[in-house]
DNA sequence: CGTCGCTATACATACGTATGCAGCCTCGCT
DNA sequence: AGCGAGGCTGCATACGTATGTATAGCGACG
């Protein structure tokens, strides 16, 4: 019953035309006749037919296919995901389905060599790149890539260097409207719970838009505030007790994610400490979880949706060769219950 | 700089021996000299060259990828997916790397037509359909899946019907767990927030479950606590104002989502409830978000880790032409604050 | 009435790989 | 030495599509 799906020349035999006729006829051609035309799209919906992406992407030279390479440090067993680069990846699926692309998703490990393969095998026309990662490390990477003549767009800061297009939120002013949020409510000693390396360009941003914000208000930075936190509510529990510890006077966190904001609330109402009252709490994503928090929790939010769309629409002005460039997408600080 | 990339012939020539040896060498078959098969890796590493997945697909005749088809009914813009399907979607990747599948991931809308162009235009070997959905509506389909040979599985109940491979949680078992031990601590007014439709026969079956206790423990189930809510904060919080208005009486709430769960708990928390003191929340997923939740969310976990494992597996199995087999997923009661 | 020009279609071919089949070379046996 | 067998490799080809080029049909114009 079964038998081999139909190809073009069982549709151009339905139809009683030649092979290439059909191909013209359904890739919009002009020069096929209005009449040709109708009588090919009549015989391949009646023979179901569906054009072999296999060969066609071998006929052209490519596949309309993205792939995003979704990096991770963690170990595959346990990771979890940041649910911001899951929301961000439905903006992606759905900006590719709104321009016929499909998209491959792929994960590595930090440490594992990629060579990747995606572009180089032909199963994607460009690659996205995402998620926290060692930048020095990728370096050389993004380098070879670009000698290579592979198209790809990242998630990460566009200030810092200018290998290929990048696409990331105003990291720096985020941090910079926390913390200045906080120290005009009065703040004077505001803990940073997060990296300030450049293995993590995103939360050096934040960091360094703390500093910033010091600096314009006349308050002295002081490192003993600078608790290192990778984006976990572990990390963000673990951060928080170190801080406790440590005996340093604090009357604010400015977390660098709201995972590690909502992990350190925690520990710090559970150590009997009044949120806002004793300590002031920002976060920064605008999870749905800062929401569920309680209190609320203040945080600068990043728009998953526009930057999906943001990524999405830069790789494919480049695999299209048209100029792409990078972008730096604005925040929101969205003041909530945990800060007054 | 960038001159057109390498092919098998490129390797030949370079190896000093004839394309299909090249093409024999690196699949591994055995007819290949050891000393052959070596000259040929060391001339590919050195070209690095990589196989043309379209010209491998074309030849073969299967891509070794697999589709996953996202159906959701809420609008495309704001649509967030459920975080249990997201943490899925991690386990999927991973399971599909580990058996060097790649993964094709698309989001399709309930009402359109979906033409599951995947497989029939041989972009993927076999999908795997995953979503709320009506499930009146996609039978047809399915079975036209079936006439026409197409490899797929679905996340859902395996309970109802043999319409292809299913895997889904024990969602009978954990709803009636969850209302068996609030009846057992002493409840008799437990709302249940959910859908008791055959369109969403996860939640239908939660809701049997949910009866079943009831009958178990000789306790007659009120329609009046039973309150549609879909899977999501609002819905949860909308349900909760409802149940409320209705001045039903309730000492307890069995939500088919965590999210649901969580919105219900903090409208019932404004409204001057205690919980789990004047009414019990059980929720359902094991989401972040419930640890997070104050009190911590009792719930019935599922685990996506195993879901989306079971999932590729069963779909490779198909593809591969072994019997793949309908699997029914343990899930557990996780007791945590909200319950007594 | 012949030829030019334009349109609509057919013909031929290339994309890069994988595999059935044929052939060669070597080795062993008689 | 002759012959058979088996192990490697090369030859030829097919997968299904898209596109450059050739051709047929037809109307118009000199």
């Amino acid at each position: 019953m079964s038998q081999r799906r139909p190809t073009s020349f069982d549709i151009a035999e339905l139809a009683g035309v030649s092979q290439p006729t059909v191909s013209r006829a359904l890739s919009g051609n002009p020069s096929v006749s209005a009449e040709t035309r109708a009588r090919v799209l009549a015989a391949a919906e009646q023979l179901q037919y569906k054009v072999d992406k296999n060969a066609s992407g071998l006929r052209r030279q490519h596949s309309r296919t993205l792939a995003l390479l979704f990096f991770e440090d963690m170990s595959p067993e346990e990771s979890l995901i940041n649910p911001f680069y899951l929301s961000m990846l439905g903006s992606m699926v759905r900006s590719c389905a709104a321009r016929s692309y499909d998209l491959l998703i792929s994960f590595q490990q930090l440490s594992s060599d990629w060579h990747v393969d995606y572009e180089d095998s032909r199963k994607a026309d460009g690659i996205i790149l995402l998620g926290y990662g060692d930048y020095l490390l990728t370096r050389p990477r993004l380098e070879k890539l670009i000698e290579q003549g592979t198209h790809f767009v990242r998630w990460g800061s566009p200030r810092d260097g200018e290998i290929g297009t990048t696409i990331g939120s105003d990291n720096e002013g985020g941090g910079f409207a926390a913390t200045a949020h906080l120290l005009g409510s009065g703040r004077r000693r505001i803990a940073f719970l997060g990296s300030a390396t450049k293995a993590y360009p995103e939360l050096l941003d934040r960091w360094l838009g703390y500093c910033r914000a010091h600096d314009a208000a006349g308050v002295a930075v002081d490192e003993a505030l600078r608790i290192d936190a990778l984006p976990s509510e572990e990390d963000g529990a673990d951060a928080a007790r170190r801080l406790i510890e440590s005996r340093t006077p604090f009357d604010a966190v400015f977390a660098s994610s709201d995972l590690v904001a909502i992990g350190a609330m925690r520990v710090l109402q559970e150590s009997g400490r009044h949120v806002p009252g004793d300590v002031a709490i920002i976060g920064f994503d605008d999870l749905a979880a800062a929401r569920f928090a309680r209190p609320a929790l203040t945080t600068v939010a990043q728009d998953p949706r526009l930057a999906g769309e943001a990524l999405v629409e830069a790789l494919i002005e480049a695999v299209e060769r048209r100029p792409s460039t990078s972008r730096l997408l604005p925040v929101e600080l969205k003041l909530r219950g945990s800060t007054d």
